[in-house]
DNA sequence: CGATAACTGAGAATCGAGTATCATCTCTCC
DNA sequence: GGAGAGATGATACTCGATTCTCAGTTATCG
C-alpha cells in the first residue's frame, strides 16, 4: 500500500506541467505545500524506478522529468523564462544526416526561442 | 604579443578534432604533452572571450567547445563511446512545429545511436 | 644578461546538483 | 490506543566541473 501523500502531490503537479519540469522547477511550483526538495526527488527517482516517468534531458542543464505516457515529440526551450515545453509532431529527413557505418537510434530536436508568455510580456 | 605557447597547442587539438570536445576530452587528447586542465580550461574560455570558439551543449552533459568558423550544423552523439560528432546539413519543416506566439530563433538536432568505430567494435 | 609581464601546472577552493541521514510524524492494522 | 513500517523535511554530505591561487618558468625587449 503507497502512503506517499506528498510524492502524489509532487506527481500531480508534474503531470499537469504543459512539458518537462527541472526538481527544482516542480519544487519552486510546490512552494506553499511545504514539500520539501528532498521529497520531490524521491517522488521522481521512485517515478522512474516504477516506469510512469521519464529522465529527459533537454539543452539548458539539467535532467527534467515527464511522465513517460506521452508520445514522441520534442521541445521548445524559451530563452527567457527556461521553461521546456512539449511540441507535437516530428521532422522527416533526419536518416539523410547520418554518416555511412553510423547506426541512428534516436534523435532530439530542441527549437530555442521566446515563448508566448515571454513574447508578450517582453 | 601572445606567448601562449600551451594554449595554442590546445586550441590546436581543439581544431582538429570531428567534432566539440569537453575539457576533459581535450585534456585527455593532450595526455603526454603536460599540458594542465588549468591551462586547458584558459585556452577555452579565452577563445570564447576572442570569439574565435564557441561554447555548444549537446546532450550528454556538459559543455563542449569548438572552432566557430564552422557553418550550421548538428551532432550525432555516440552512446557508446559518448563523442560529438560534427553532422552536416539541415532538416526542413521546423516552423510548422512551433506552437502560436512562439519565436523561434534557433534550433539543434542531436542524432544518437552508434558511431562507426563503436559499431564495428561492438 | 636582466627586468618584467605573461604563462604554466598543481592543487586548493568553490559551486550546484543530487543523495544520505536522522529525528519526527502518520498511516494501517490490530 | 498502541506498534511498526513507511514517509517526511531539514540539513549535512558527496561528487564532479570549473575557477582560483600561487610559486616557479619562460618569452620578449632592451
Amino acid at each position: 500500500m503507497r502512503r506517499a501523500k506528498q510524492q502524489l502531490t509532487v506527481l500531480r503537479a508534474l503531470g499537469a506541467a504543459d512539458g518537462p519540469l527541472s526538481a527544482k522547477e516542480l519544487w519552486s511550483r510546490l512552494s506553499g505545500t511545504g514539500v520539501g526538495l528532498a521529497t520531490v526527488y524521491r517522488a521522481l527517482q521512485r517515478g522512474v524506478e516504477e516506469g510512469t516517468l521519464e529522465a529527459v534531458e533537454v539543452l539548458g542543464g539539467g535532467v527534467r522529468y515527464e511522465p513517460k505516457d506521452r508520445k514522441h515529440h520534442h521541445y521548445f526551450l524559451c530563452s527567457i523564462c527556461d521553461h521546456a515545453f512539449d511540441l507535437f509532431g516530428c521532422v522527416e529527413g533526419l536518416e539523410s544526416l547520418v554518416p555511412d557505418g553510423f547506426q541512428m537510434t534516436r534523435h532530439e530536436v530542441v527549437l530555442l526561442g521566446t515563448c508566448d508568455a515571454c513574447a508578450s510580456a517582453g
